[in-house]
DNA sequence: CGCTGCGTTGAGCCGACTCAAAGGTTGTGG
DNA sequence: CCACAACCTTTGAGTCGGCTCAACGCAGCG
């Protein structure tokens, strides 16, 4: 539970977090954590595993809106009452913390410093969010896919789930393509352009970044909206440690 | 300032919000509100006008990644104190009101219900979001083009920005082509088909929605992520009304 | 051991892009 | 008030990235 504030910071008062916790369970793979149109009433973290928001069209086309990695919030929505506009499934087994809303609510009143936290995430996921949006606007295949990786290398670094440069991605091709806005096949020919590069080994389970200076600079990567603890960012992202302050851009 | 309570819910103690806004500027078109890496330290809300949110590449390629209509605010991150991973620019000559944080945030402790509209509106523009991803990973231009128009249609609906079908839209084919994901040309080309279906009447100031069924149809609309007012709802998207409920889809 | 789901490969096609140039508008300065 | 300049829209020709369709291989699983 205190995972999260790897992502964000919190303090000594995680004991009050510690005592929310309802349940933990185990999920199995390809399984609806919410479903659009209810109206959560509970708040779910991911502890372990991998999951997915998504968008479905009427005739049946999907698109994957953001990937949640261990310590992601399923529904940073959930206080407004409003009937979801998403689905949230998992992708691969889960393990999943469940706290009901009236007692994080009264937490979150106690300790303004948690509820920041809980704000700064939610503008984390936006600013993911930002990103993809123009990931998928305005980058060609081989850019989106790099820079998709590379994002989620990151992430899995951030929450401590890198080992020798592999982290666990139990992502079916297809769902990389429902993710990138591609169709399957393509996918499969711009992964095998990555592989035979040399940037990337990768099956279902298992990402491995063999070059990550050429990952990165493939994707054309800009850190800054990740918002990386400073250990991550010096390890791998030593550009954003020179200087805060990004280019300014003209009109 | 209420503007935003249209969007939202709030209450009387809209003379808080009265007292708070300090100045009230017109600004020029393409003018930035804020530059990428800034940390801003004050709100800006947009009266009048349009404005953009928007991220660029390295090589110049630009996404928008959303409009700003009256009443929306330019920074709701302007609290966490990091520098912006993005842009706001003008799109149109502005009237933009503009508050200091700290007396804001003093009126946000004393009146949660303001508070609560904040997060309410955050939560509105994530779903914006979440669907732009969808639209520009999923559909095809001429359903993307129809979904954008829709779109901006129900939002100067909601804020009172509708007559006789016309909304102002001050946007080049450019800016559209940003927004969408496209060129310049197949953005014409695709306005073009549009207009000689005989759905909209559009010129860079004004869109005239000539067939609105037809138009939402065309682009596979489902406003719930809108979240639209009642009165809006029954007016626009009747639709919405009969069942809040929308279709479960599978994994 | 056969089924089912996923990865891989190839052929052909189409949506959207680039390049290029010609009209329209708008605004500005003479 | 006109003429020019700058910017935007429109149109055409040609190209290409990414899609569809289809088949085959492979692995995990019952």
């Amino acid at each position: 539970m205190r995972l999260r504030s790897l992502g964000s910071l919190s303090l000594l008062d995680e004991q009050a977090l510690e005592g929310l916790t309802q349940t933990v369970a185990s999920v199995p793979d390809q399984h609806e954590l919410m479903s659009e149109g209810e109206c959560p009433d509970v708040l779910k973290v991911l502890l372990e595993g991998l999951a997915c928001r998504y968008k479905i069209l009427p005739d049946g086309r999907r698109q994957i809106v953001s990937f949640l990695v261990p310590g992601d919030v399923c529904d940073l929505e959930a206080r407004s009452g409003r009937p979801l506009d998403h689905g949230v499934a998992t992708l691969a087994p889960c393990i999943v913390a469940t706290v009901d809303w009236e007692g994080l609510e009264a937490v979150l009143s106690a300790h303004p410093t948690i509820a920041e936290a809980f704000r700064t995430a939610t503008l984390a996921d936006v600013a993911i969010l930002r990103e993809w949006l123009v990931n998928v606007g305005r980058r060609d295949a081989y850019e989106r896919m790099a820079h998709l990786l590379w994002e989620l290398f990151l992430r899995h670094a951030v929450v401590g789930r890198v080992q020798d440069n592999v982290i666990d991605l139990p992502l079916t091709q297809m769902e990389i393509a429902d993710a990138l806005g591609l169709s399957t096949v393509y996918v499969n020919k711009t992964v095998n352009r990555l592989r035979s590069s040399g940037v990337v080994a990768m099956d279902r389970r298992q990402l491995r970044v063999l070059a990550m200076e050429e990952l990165r600079s493939i994707a054309g990567f800009d850190a800054s909206y990740l918002r990386l603890p400073p250990d991550i960012a010096a390890r791998y992202e030593p550009a954003l440690m020179s200087d805060a302050r990004p280019r300014i851009g003209p009109i």
